[in-house]
RNA sequence: GGAGAGAUGACCGAGUGGUUUAAGGUGCACGCCUGGAAAGCGUGUGUACUCCAAAAGGGUACCGAGGGUUCGAAUCCCUCUCUCUCCGCCA
């Protein structure tokens, strides 16, 4: 959430950061929203105080014994004013608030500006500057990899759950176990605390971290009870420290988490369809720090760093973009994505997305820090990126590894969490 | 799922309708005292919003959440959430 008080004392400058990602806004309406709420918080309050003042007062005259009949009448008439004005008040505050709360973040200046995708910036290619070299034969997709070798069962998929659904199977299943294993070693050796979070989270959570009130209909929701799948750790990982104030000295927190993810990929109809790069289920290895406002730009740069080390470490060639303030997702301030090379498709897709939401989620969650110094509270900043996609981490391997016999090689990394075994082989019937 | 007990400030804990603008204690901060420390004594100690040009200083709300009763609610009533204990069921 935006602070009010900036839209109230610089509309122009963040009216112009909004109409950056490619959308305006009406800052106009929650300017009058705001003073029209103002305006009944201070006739409210005054009344309020009327209303204590005359309390007490009666208060003192039944002990005294005393004739209170003149400031009972007085509140004959105040009771019923105060309470309708209560009330006009509160719904112009939650009117306010959900005006405010469908703004996404403002772009950080050091966001390259543009309108989509094609205004993102490539930074750096991973392991050389160039394109990967194409494989020495023809390259196959995942999906044809993964059928031939036994481990991917689309069919499965569909008969148990629906589209977007896959069975992962033998040395698929193990693989997927294996990377989400090596993730949660690598970045625990650098420092991350691992946390597994529920699954399921309440709407205050999907607001806290800005999936909610906009994006309803990308989410699993369960029928009898007020609770959602979450669509990335990111939801319950953050709001762990939703209303919270932490000790300055406290910060940085950073936490890894391994989840399912659970899409309902509603807009994204037709796209896709193959394959497992686009499923409505999906395991994830998370990366989320909570920080002190002045050191989330240099850690942005580490959770970046952190992420594409784990692509570097599985040998898989990358390039690492900074998305334009056209392309930011809904909370972020600033977002780098990595994106792997896959063969079989002769292009980049996103594998991880890092991003530095400011104060936006921080806001939304109450999620405060003290500062040693002043005792004073502030807002701590978020982030938050993958670390990796493990589905689409899998089809990476699958594509970039393989062999012309149809084989996979498994990265070296990997091996000891695959008990030893080097190579993903046809199953022979 | 059934029965019972709870939820009060950083923490413990008092408070069953009006001098409670939340007692008292612990912790923390500062000061006094001391050669230094401890003890002792004193002072202070939440969050959000808002008023004021700003500062100083006010005001309002918040005793798990939401409703209700009342001139007035931490306190009474209703609903819900969560925690604990016992029982049942269960990976």
């Amino acid at each position: 959430m935006l602070d009010l008080k900036l839209i109230r004392d610089n509309p122009e400058w963040v009216e112009s950061r909004l109409r950056s990602r490619g959308k305006g806004h009406d800052l106009q309406g929650i300017h009058a929203l705001e003073q029209a709420k103002r305006a009944l918080q201070t006739e409210t309050e005054t009344l309020q105080a009327r209303r204590n003042e005359i309390s007490r007062e009666i208060g003192r005259l039944k002990v005294q014994q005393g004739d209170a009949s003149a400031l009972l009448a007085e509140m004959q008439s105040l009771g019923p004013r105060l309470k309708s004005l209560e009330l006009l008040l509160r719904a112009k505050e939650e009117e306010t608030l959900a005006a405010v709360s469908v703004l996404p973040n403002l772009p950080d200046e050091s966001v390259p500006p543009g309108q989509d995708e094609q205004g993102n910036v490539e930074l750096r290619r991973w392991p050389g500057t160039s394109e990967p070299a194409p494989l020495a034969f023809p390259a196959k997709n995942h999906w044809e990899i993964g059928e031939q070798l036994g481990i991917l069962d689309f069919d499965a998929g569909a008969r148990v759950a629906g589209a977007r659904f896959t069975v992962l199977r033998g040395g698929g299943a193990r693989l997927n176990r294996a990377l989400v294993n090596f993730m949660l070693d690598l970045h625990a050796q650098h420092g991350y605390t691992e946390v597994l979070p529920p699954f399921l989270v309440n709407r205050d959570c999907l607001v806290g971290t800005g999936q909610l009130p906009k994006f309803e209909e990308d989410l699993f929701a369960t029928r009898d009870d007020p609770l959602f799948l979450i669509p990335t750790a990111e939801v319950p990982v953050t709001n762990l420290v939703r209303e919270q104030i932490l000790e300055e000295a406290s910060l940085p927190l950073r936490m890894v988490a391994w989840t399912s993810c659970f899409r309902r990929e509603a807009g994204a109809a037709g796209k896709d369809t193959r394959g497992l790069i686009r499923q409505h289920q999906f395991d994830k290895v998370e990366l989320v720090w909570v920080t002190r406002p002045e050191e989330s730009d240099a850690a942005l740069e580490q959770l970046t760093r952190d992420a594409e080390r784990v692509l570097e470490q599985l040998g898989l060639p990358y390039r690492t973009v900074a998305l334009c303030t056209g392309d930011l997702g809904f909370s972020a301030r600033k977002t780098y994505d990595l994106e792997v090379w896959l063969p079989g498709q002769g292009q980049y897709r996103e594998i991880s997305s890092c991003s530095n939401t400011g104060d936006f989620q921080a806001r939304r969650m109450q999620a405060r820090l003290r500062r040693k110094e002043t005792r004073k509270v502030e807002l701590v900043h978020t982030l938050n990126g993958s670390g990796l996609a493990v589905g689409r981490t899998l089809v990476a391997i699958l594509e970039n590894f393989q062999c012309a016999d149809g084989c996979v090689v498994i990265p070296e990394v990997l091996r000891p969490y695959m008990g030893g075994l080097s190579l993903l082989e046809p199953e022979k019937q």
